[in-house]
DNA sequence: CTGAAAGCGCTTACAG
DNA sequence: CTGAAAGCGCTTACAG
């Protein structure tokens, strides 16, 4: 096995062999244009005799910027969170630039000492994936913006310079299906909301508004699906709730296996809805209707905000601590393709299926 | 908002503002032994003042080694690599390491070239994350070690210098499990095995001659669950399966699934366990018996064994191809704590409840 | 079209 | 205990 602590060759070694200028080697290592023809295939020879591949840190020290994409979130086992890293790193990759992961907030170590670090390693930008909104993550989003182009991926109004999901739209889509159904109303197990103000919540409260139904209070719910079991069965035993939105489909797989468990039907007697088209709404039984978010989409808008700045400062477009508003003229920020999945754990209510049946 | 472009203070202005060389500055910022209590009190207050962090990148350049690890996968959207992911990355930081993640073999983009670019990152290891054991990312391996300390988190026998995730004995355990149970015989719903030598299929099969069980044919299923559902429902037609040990929790979500479609109970007729504790086990009905792995300690142990050496290359220890023998004296290498969790998924067949009823 | 020189921000012998 | 100097591998004016 070969030592991996030998010296790797550099750009010494490739002019020496091809008999140019460290300079020159260089020209052509970026595509420069004086370069005559004779001299550029003795490079590509010597380049392609020594393997020699550029020092990507010695060409960082230079431009003072490290070809890379800082990815930070509280977690990535959050469904949607998941998809937006393997989103991001797509479209880093393809532009050349490394995906660094690191995860703050989650009680293990200090957040500050880990965002300077970060920082230090001069990335070209930073996209923050806070889709649950950690408040301790939240709280450093204007203190890394100072430092380092940054774009927010959450659930708020994009007139704050952020990069919605979209869930607002989605939550009133999901919520007039179910009204459309026959729903007289429609109950909501929420996911946190810690201060967002577009959420899939408010989707929700808008589209009952509009049909003029009731709103009952949301049953608020963490992010264990756990709770929302017991949720389900608390709610099975009032006989009005015919059919729920949950915040995501883990949490309406807890709250249909609660219904489940407590003898409800699940869609006869109570339908439930999710969101987010988490492979495991094909899973269960019944399977979840669900509203589809293209969060890999979402994370290749947020790389090219990063990277495909057109003229200036990608700093200034990506303010959040009430830098500028940024919704103006920035075309990648139109709406994101997302659409209603239905499924089997939704139908018409009860008694509208009985006066049919 | 700030300008991100502005230039940070560097070592220099921190020893101008000290009234010292930078060579003495170098020394305090590294813990350097011999410095008066004077300069270093003069040092810090300069640190503070300026706010000043070291640069990484010219840190890497000196030391030709970027603080990092470099992980690379398939696909991040299984749970057992996620939860690998999460394990690697907090390890990492834990020691002051960056994490970076790569994403390869999934038909995009050029495997060598980006595995290339990795490697000029210079990052102190690499993890290859291969439980599915992508063919493409396989044969990469020896390619990447040759380069880098690399150590591979796979399936396989750890006497090939790997970091096996301990599925063989998992296998054996449920297989065992469901034998005790009263169960004839378990049939398998295999994972892909693409040359594994030690998976939790080869557990099931060493149980069940154990036992002096039939060893039905292995089922083998894509990563894909629905394929699952129609396995499901194609075992249903069989009275004599009454236990299924699926490849993972997502794949006896399926089967389950298909089983309920075709009217079949679980556990009543037909007892499904599952692997890996993802967590969507506990929401479905029924919930799912699994075998839980501890697979943010083995990513743990992955860093370990890149960054805590205690002397000398871990390249040598983490041989790929053909590289020495790694087992021996390796203590990192105890065996990760996992159990069986049961749940409501699993029971005796059908015969014996009759008898007992 | 081409190259010598300076410099990016550090660390590390080496010499006081 | 302390500092001047060289050097890590590149890029970028600047001057031919």
């Amino acid at each position: 096995m070969v030592n991996a602590q030998q010296r790797m060759p550099s750009i010494k070694d490739v002019a020496r062999q091809a008999g140019v200028s460290v300079t020159t080697v260089s020209r052509y290592l970026n595509g420069g244009p004086h370069l005559s023809e004779q001299k550029r295939l003795a490079i590509a020879k010597a380049v392609e005799e020594l393997n020699y591949r550029p020092n990507t840190i010695a060409r960082a020290l230079v431009s003072s910027e490290f070809q890379s994409i800082a990815v930070i979130a509280t977690d990535i086992s959050l469904y949607g969170t998941m998809q937006l890293v393997q989103g991001i790193e797509q479209a880093a990759r393809q532009r050349g630039y490394l995906v660094t992961v690191t995860l703050v907030g989650n009680g293990r170590g200090n957040v500050r000492e880990t965002v300077d670090q970060l920082i230090r390693n001069r990335p070209i930008g930073c996209v923050i994936l806070d889709i649950e909104r950690s408040s301790l993550l939240h709280s450093f989003a204007g203190y890394i913006a100072k430092a380092l182009p940054t774009v927010i991926v959450d659930e708020t109004d994009r007139t704050q310079g952020n990069l919605p999901i979209g869930a607002y739209h989605g939550g009133y889509q999901v919520t007039q299906y179910l009204l459309r159904l026959g729903h007289k109303t429609v109950y909501h197990v929420a996911i946190p909301e810690n201060g967002n103000t577009y959420t899939r919540s408010f989707g929700w409260r808008k589209a009952l508004e509009e049909a003029g139904a009731v709103v009952p209070s949301p049953i608020p719910c963490s992010w264990d699906p756990r709770e929302a079991e017991q949720i389900g069965r608390y709610l099975s035993s009032y006989l009005e709730v015919t059919a729920i939105f949950a915040g995501n489909d883990e949490i309406a797989a807890g709250v249909i296996r609660g219904l489940l468990l407590e003898g409800k039907r699940v869609p006869a007697d109570v339908s439930v809805a999710g969101f987010d088209d988490n492979p495991i709404g094909e899973l269960t039984v019944p399977s979840i209707t669900t509203w589809r978010q293209d969060f890999q989409e979402i994370g290749a808008r947020a790389v090219s905000r990063l990277a495909d700045e057109p003229d200036g400062k990608p700093g200034d477009k990506s303010g959040v601590s009430g830098g500028r508003a940024s919704s103006e003229g920035c075309t990648v920020d139109d709406e994101v393709p997302a659409r209603l999945i239905i499924r089997e754990s939704t139908a018409p209510p009860p008694s509208l299926a009985a006066a049919e049946g």
